[in-house]
DNA sequence: CAGCATCCCCGCAGATACTG
DNA sequence: CAGTATCTGCGGGGATGCTG
């Protein structure tokens, strides 16, 4: 077979087609990455701590997004080798700046979050207006 | 028809469902509004301005993170009655607020990605090593 | 408990065509 | 130029079941 008929079907992971500084950057602005790094920066969690604290996120999303966070040298992972198994995350120093900056990001969210949603009631209702009136 | 037909169908905009903190998050931190905000605290932008400035991003995408972003009161839309069309976006105070927040992790990123990738090397090498030997 | 494997849905996002 | 409208795929992400 040719190697031009593989190219086509060559793939990496999802997204990696891309600059490594927006890649980079989308991990760390991810869904549960975010909320990940924020966690971390309280304390270490185990797994499950983890799950309760962020709520909704499914087992699944959790592990990807910590084993994309560990890759990335954001994350510790200790596993300890024991029954039944304990797993703990927790940030690197790499990961801790990361997570401030996310955080700058989140208390700012918190903060301005009521004056969003007026500003959308706003938008919302001139939208409404302009379509009725 | 009756009404508990309809319900399953009751759908409101995709990931609505959530509380309004992760919400305004979400948006702050979506791929394409990231990149958005950072544009803006550089200057106002025209539409195709935006679309060259940021590269790779579709007219509907970024059609939808600026509608997302001016409904959440961050970004200003300024449509000049002219032909052919003008129209400017800029931040508001608001908008400029977060997107000193998501240039702080931009920075960050720009600064850390050399590690980050260093990172991720070691982690696939102790993997294959975890694999094969 | 902490994960991996599998299945499957639906919604994000790109492509295309059209409008003011 | 700056959008809308419509179609489509494919991959993110949830649900479930199983393993060490």
């Amino acid at each position: 077979m040719a190697v031009s008929d593989e190219v086509g079907s060559v793939r990496v992971v999802a997204g990696e087609a891309m600059c490594p500084y927006r890649l980079v950057l989308e991990h760390v602005t991810s869904r549960w990455g975010v909320l990940v790094l924020i966690e971390l920066l309280d304390r270490p969690h185990r797994f499950s701590e983890l799950r309760r604290a962020i709520g909704r996120v499914s087992e699944k999303m959790l592990t990807q997004t910590l084993q994309t966070l560990e890759r990335d040298g954001l994350v510790h992972r200790d596993a300890k080798p024991v029954i039944p198994p304990r797993v703990d995350y927790s940030l690197t120093d790499l990961g801790r700046e990361a997570a401030e900056q996310v955080r700058g990001l989140a208390v700012w969210t918190e903060a301005r979050m009521g004056e969003v949603q007026k500003a959308r009631e706003v938008y919302d209702a001139r939208k409404r207006d302009s379509e009725q009136g």
